[in-house]
DNA sequence: TTGTTTTATTGCAATATTACGATTAATTAA
DNA sequence: TTAATTAATCGTAATATTGCAATAAAACAA
């Protein structure tokens, strides 16, 4: 993060922005994306799907389950991944809680 | 974006993942809590209530205008920044589209 | 055991981001 | 006009991200 020390922002700025960040990738959106539409847990089917090379997906799957956005089942030789549901509806709040932080004003200054 | 061209994933992947990236940083998410905040109107008070240089204040100033998320008005030696009110729905339609696309299963496989 | 399959990790090159000093540009004030 | 004020831009150093080939690790199959 350049030289900026996390510490010059509050918790929440810090927390709000790290989601941001991993979200924003049109990979790991894509990523989700996929799990999402399964409706399940999705294994190495995403290499295929996207395309980029295995390890370019395994890092962005790990940034996602990093922030929690994502879980990894393993099953075998395969990994399934699905979507956290806390976790998820967590990030969800605190998003629609930013955005919704825009008081609807008549103000009219620009 | 390293070697990976944007012709790979979906406009939508894009254009979420462009405005996710926007907002992936702590200083822009304390620079547009000030503007939330002040509900009016911000000049160039940003660099003194956040603790960054003022060019670097300039460099994600301009990041969040080229995104929509705000305006800035030219008064006199001064630039006044606002919430784009538009835009700011706009974005967070699509985040909040984004993020319900979790259709609530019963699915518990992970 | 030896292969096979699948995912993670390592190492590295290319690129992008971040921060800031120095400077410039534009407007206002004296 | 000449200062003063404010914000943008330029140039550059430090750091972070991204992507992938090569390799390793882990589980299974024969």
């Amino acid at each position: 993060m350049g030289l900026t020390k996390s510490e010059m922002f509050t918790e929440e700025q810090n927390e709000i922005a790290q989601i941001a960040k991993v979200m924003g990738h049109p990979a790991r959106i894509a990523i989700l994306e996929q799990i999402l539409k399964a409706e399940s847990c999705i294994c190495g089917d995403l290499v295929s799907e996207i395309g980029l090379a295995q390890p370019t997906i395994s890092q962005h799957l790990k940034e996602l389950k990093n922030t929690g956005l994502i879980k990894g089942d393993i099953d075998g030789t395969r990994v399934c991944y699905c979507i956290n549901e806390e976790r998820w509806e967590q990030v969800r709040s605190i998003l629609l809680n930013f955005m919704d932080k825009r008081t609807k004003s008549t103000n009219e200054c620009c």
